[in-house]
DNA sequence: TCCGATCATTGAACCGGTTCGACAGTTGCG
DNA sequence: CGCAACTGTCGAACCGGTTCAATGATCGGA
């Protein structure tokens, strides 16, 4: 493999006049430049990655600290994923896609080694024991997802508390006055999941500022349990003409649910998910629900974080905290209520 | 950030001993040994990534390349993932995760400048661009998928001729003479996926031996084409029993198709898919399926990518094309053909 | 014609590890 | 008692880039 030194020989300068010529920082003449080119064309020359690193002390690789939990919806990471890879190939980086089970020893382990630019957490938990390690470590990072302290961190999520109320906004102006909120399993929340209980405690007191029952419950995170859940929540709230969702496998169940009791969408019973386009096209669902941007959110992560990589100046700048406001795409599954069931 | 050097200026040692210290590769006194080990404890030592790769020509760290066609189905993609990563960080590998729409360019990218190890090769097209590449790098390779030319490389795969072959032999032995079979939409074909003809070929090939129809038809890659594919199939072969699905969108489909025109499984309609038990769990499929075992697969390329990796004598050793047995795991969905529908 | 400025190029040092050969100091053996 | 073998440690070179300070060449202006 030709290093830097045979393209400076082969074009008959020295290896620093090859450098320049191949990075521009200082000026070269046309003629040495070219046959600079031309040598490193004729060798196929690519720079080694570790001597630059070490030269350079930027590796163009971004850290991707991901977590699948058992009682988590892996399809919906995906998109998280995806996003983020995706955007960071645009701005020059590659991606260390690291999932292990423990979350702290390898990112610490990532940071100290100098393998990565920057890093990108996922799965927050409200007292995620990540946080303090990002904090110290020498490269910046960016959050998707909320925690509980926020300082010296950019963070990126949905606004989940808003997407609670429009929820119960949208229901309740269309006449609904009994309503189920199904959310995460409760182990999601006993994780320090905080998404869960931001969406359901908005719910809540949006609901008891207008007058709206609402039957908030935690849900599981597979079948079949998830849909014998559905069923008895029908079941034991006979009155509610809406549902709220913030749970991915109780979406992509409720249609067989619906079907086998014969309950007609919006007709006898209104629905309001919180998931992505993409999630809902995956799994076939065609209820309004709230966009909840996975591809923008990990793109607006790595975004900033390449911003802090790249620039000194804005290593220095006040971190941000940036929610995106819920979107309610409207796929035509609420109604104002009709009958009782 | 504390060097090796400035670990053996603490232990009071040169770096060379610092360096044979710590990886044991010389005798080393026991009294320095410890003091070298106290020192980086001391002062939280960690290598550095780029310069280790640097001296040693490894970087412990494998590259992953990874496709996210638009009709094909990416929650499934996603176990092969994890089935690499967690094999890579069990054997003290880190994966870099390129979803690059050009792969032949990252390929050469990742291999050239060493930034990887090995390389695992997923969505194996026949005539694939990117193993011209992979056979020229300096590193080995591993391929998750069959393509045309296996020369030089280690293949692992699912015995897609089999899978096709046992399906067919399942429904004839109980009895079924005229059977529907759903592969992946045409595209995947002319992009070169093996996978959707090999299965499709060996199960006409073994339907003409033992005398049973075989309607063998492409599908659809999303909904609402795919569900309105199986309602048309169903009604142009009323006199099918069987229903063979080797196309995951059409497996998660199928539920909703069966309840809307009233048909049990199996007493109107036999029904054997082809996908891994993790994704009949997140899709609540309850099919008899064969079991594509995404994670196994990913695991062995990892293994033996790491096996050639890591021991020299590994390297020469004849390649190997290794498929995994089709496993048929039985759900209850198949049955003797009671009724004509 | 000489000087200073400008421009292109170079040699050397550095990044942070690993590893080879050399070298004391100790031990064992004849 | 002398020499060989062995142990433990060290200095130096190397991996392949980047970058700084210095150098030589060219040019315009006085």
């Amino acid at each position: 493999m030709a290093t830097i030194g045979d393209v400076a020989r082969e074009a008959g300068v020295s290896r620093s006049t090859a450098s320049y010529a191949l990075s521009g920082k200082r000026p070269i003449s046309e003629e040495v430049r070219r046959r600079v080119l031309a040598a490193a064309e004729a060798l196929a020359y690519t720079p080694n990655a570790g001597a630059r690193a070490l030269a350079t002390a930027q590796t163009k690789v971004l850290g991707l600290l991901a977590q699948f939990h058992e009682d988590e919806f892996a399809p919906a990471m995906l998109q998280y994923i995806l996003g983020v890879t995706d955007t960071a190939r645009d701005l020059g980086y590659d991606t260390l896609l690291v999932t292990e089970a423990d979350g702290a020893r390898a990112l610490r382990r990532i940071t100290d080694s100098r393998m990565v630019d920057g890093v990108v957490l996922m799965n927050i938990a409200q007292d995620d024991a990540r946080l303090p390690i990002l904090r110290a470590a020498p490269q910046p990072g960016a959050l998707v997802g909320l925690p509980g302290d926020c300082s010296g961190l950019d963070v990126f999520d949905l606004d989940f508390e808003e997407a609670g109320r429009v929820m119960v906004d949208h229901l309740h102006r269309l006449g609904h006055r009994e309503l189920i909120l199904i959310s995460h399993p409760e182990h999601v929340v006993e994780r320090g999941g905080a998404y869960v209980w931001r969406l359901r405690d908005a719910a809540l007191e949006r609901a008891r500022q207008l007058g709206v029952t609402l039957h908030a419950v935690y849900g599981e995170s597979r079948q079949p349990a998830v849909g014998r859940l559905l069923n008895g929540l029908l079941d034991a709230y006979p009155a509610a003409t809406g549902l709220l969702i913030n749970n991915e496998a109780a979406a992509a169940a409720l249609p067989s649910v619906t079907y086998a009791r014969g309950l007609r969408v919006p007709e006898d019973l209104s629905v309001i998910g919180r998931y992505s386009a993409e999630f809902a096209a995956t799994f076939s669902l065609s209820y309004s629900f709230i966009e909840s941007a996975p591809d923008r959110l990990g793109s607006m992560a790595v975004r900033q974080l390449v911003r802090r990589v790249e620039s000194p100046a804005a290593r220095n700048e006040p971190f941000v905290v940036r929610f995106i406001s819920p979107e309610l795409v409207s796929r035509g599954s609420t109604a104002p209520p009709r009958n009782a069931r």
